[in-house]
DNA sequence: TCATTTTTGTTGCATTTGCAACAGTTTTTT
DNA sequence: AAAAAACTGTTGCAAATGCAACAAAAATGA
């Protein structure tokens, strides 16, 4: 199942069609947006890597999410009373389509091929999102830190097709995906790795059951 | 932003339109689907409610989600290569529509009123269940039991837009539900009642702050 | 209505996890 | 190339959480 989401055709239409939508790029580390009041914002990763962070009264950082090449995030997906501050930062120079989600359901007024094409391939985008939720919700279910690393493990290898595979984060941005305490995990490792069940360079890991 | 899908229009249509689409009706108690293998099943409750659980290799059980009307589940949802078998059971006696995922994008030969209902409905679906498993992650991702507990009364409090409010969930289940064990939890609603954050009668809860 | 099952409430204890702190690396910036 | 910042690896200790167990209450169902 592939998406049908085409960033050519995107980004070909963009400059004479469609002036609800806009795109722009961001140098790591700024700001794409802060989930702020509801705008009812929908965004899509074209290029780059896009956090999402939230950091509570304590000043305690946590990676809500991680969205790479396609996938959507925004306001529009969080609801509409939360306390918390979210942030939407850029982990690497990114990419990003902005555009309010009123406007995919009505037609664009001069019926673009760009807001068609977009409509089309939401219900797609949208499924793969929840698709990666769940998998998260997997994870952080789990009731010990060694199962989280492990399920977490076992997806990555299973998307790379083998026992062996480079982590996407840094350990200590794997802590925050994971949620929970970084030396707790690195200690978690390490009895991982004397009781045999996995090898470890750098980032880069093979399991060994 | 509300829901486009109107049930009524739904289940009129059924009859006499798709026959790619089936809606059945499930006592409580009773297993509503298993999820095996990938044959992209879409689901949506039409009544009632389902609940997605998942045992472990210890038997340990943990409630995934929680579906109720027009709340979308199914294997379609999920990584092709999870290891655990998930269960989808009936909470209560509940209607639930089955469909193929890939019937969707494709269009149904008769052309149904039914399908094309469906179809524009089913991204606004996907975005409501994007917004519950945010939640969700938001109240998974707190890192003690005291603030999973705040954090879901609040939005509790906030959909009923009172202080006073009924779980939806026994507190064995609502344990489940924000991954914890079930006397910690008790505990920590103790300690909650006692510093005078919460009041608590049966499984009405009233928040104090 | 009575018997059975499930849920609630509670506790002591063991274990896991988080916290704080620091030194050594690596990476980034100037 | 030097300085600053971020990341890794490690540890002792305190606090939070899970586990086991059980009695009382409530819900279910025969």
């Amino acid at each position: 199942m592939d998406t049908n989401f085409d960033k050519k055709i995107f980004i070909q239409n963009f400059k004479n069609s469609c002036n609800k939508i806009q795109i722009k790029k961001f140098v790591k580390g700024e700001t794409v947006t802060t989930y702020i009041e509801k705008r009812n914002q929908i965004c899509i990763v074209l290029s780059g890597e896009v956090d999402l962070i939230r950091y509570d009264l304590n000043g305690n950082k946590t990676i809500i999410g991680h969205f790479v090449d396609n996938d959507v995030f925004g306001e529009v997906f969080y609801p509409a009373n939360t306390n918390n501050e979210l942030f939407a930062v850029a982990r690497k120079n990114s990419e990003v389509i902005f555009y309010n989600y009123n406007f995919i359901s009505n037609k664009c007024r001069r019926n673009c091929e760009f807001h068609k094409e977009l409509s089309n391939s939401l219900s797609q985008l949208f499924l793969e999102q929840i698709v990666s939720l769940n998998l998260r919700i997997e994870l952080l279910t789990k009731k010990n830190i060694r199962s989280k690393i492990l399920s977490y493990f076992n997806a990555l290898s299973k998307n790379n097709l083998r026992r062996t595979f480079t982590l996407p984060y840094s350990y200590t941005d794997l802590a925050d995906f994971l949620s929970v305490d970084r030396s707790a995990m690195m200690r978690e490792l390490k009895f991982l790795i004397d009781d045999g069940f996995i090898k470890k360079r750098g980032t880069k890991i093979t399991l060994l059951y």
